[in-house]
DNA sequence: ATAAAATAGTTACCTAGGTAACTATACAAC
DNA sequence: GTTGTATAGTTACCTAGGTAACTATTTTAT
């Protein structure tokens, strides 16, 4: 099975396309889907650093900057004074909380929609074969 | 089950990290994925138009006129003279047939690397649950 | 035959990922 | 306490995806 009509082609169709889409939905709250990301881990989590987020969302620290920035241009974020003055400890402004609550609305939804007619079991062999494959990776 | 902590968040991660390592890979053979994608079709379908190729990577077409290009001006491409005056037809020179089948080796080594030790059937599963979810959101 | 619509491709500009090299601070070793 | 190292973040620049708007052709309709 060669690489390009099989597995990885599809996989790599798959996540623009579900990007792709997925923005188009957030444009309804002003956000991309990068930034619902990080807004979403804020209030998960609270209170963090890039650092964290970095680790998190698996994406290098200068992609969090970039995005973090565009965050905090439109308000919906705000510093956090701390001790370790290396640290840029952020967390969701009031604004971002309410912008949270409703980009919530407009993911659900649209998962919601995806998922519908979907094998719960399906869905399960799928999630951990992609997990079990990016373990792999890591140790390439 | 939220976004993040799910399925889509694993999918997007692992083909982020994907493509991170494949273009590893890649350098060895001075090719970014994108490119290899192009050279692949080429070698395959033979002389091409760039629509065919957006359409058949599922990429919008300015994406394939930068890369493309970025191929011609390393000359594992060239022109195609043609009826139709507003297409651009192109193909793989000599030297982009030599860097195919150099590519190649390295794509199946890498590919060959990463299934080791999967469950075929679990790939199969895999590959289908995000066909029917790709075809699921062009519909959206 | 001509006007309208469709198609192929490009250009300009946006987000989003990456690496390499850098600064500034904190920590550790001696 | 000074020196070396590790960590947090930024900057500059690369590929890679997207949209919108455009030109130049071709096809279609009338």
């Amino acid at each position: 099975m060669p690489f390009h009509d099989g597995f990885f082609h599809h996989n790599l169709q798959f996540s623009r396309s579900f990007t792709k889409k997925l923005n188009e939905q957030l444009a309804k709250v002003d956000l991309f889907h990068s930034q619902w990301l990080i807004v979403f881990y804020l209030n998960q989590y609270g209170c963090s650093t890039l650092v964290e987020i970095s680790n998190y969302l698996d994406v290098e620290k200068p992609t969090v900057t970039r995005t973090v920035n565009r965050l905090e241009e439109r308000d919906l974020i705000e510093q956090v004074p701390g001790k370790d003055k290396r640290e840029r400890r952020i967390q969701l402004t009031e604004s971002g909380v309410r912008t949270f609550h409703e980009a919530k609305k407009v993911v659900e939804e649209f998962e919601r929609q995806l998922m519908s007619g979907m094998a719960q079991e399906d869905l399960e062999v799928t999630q951990r074969t992609l997990m079990f494959l990016k373990e792999k990776l890591k140790q390439l």
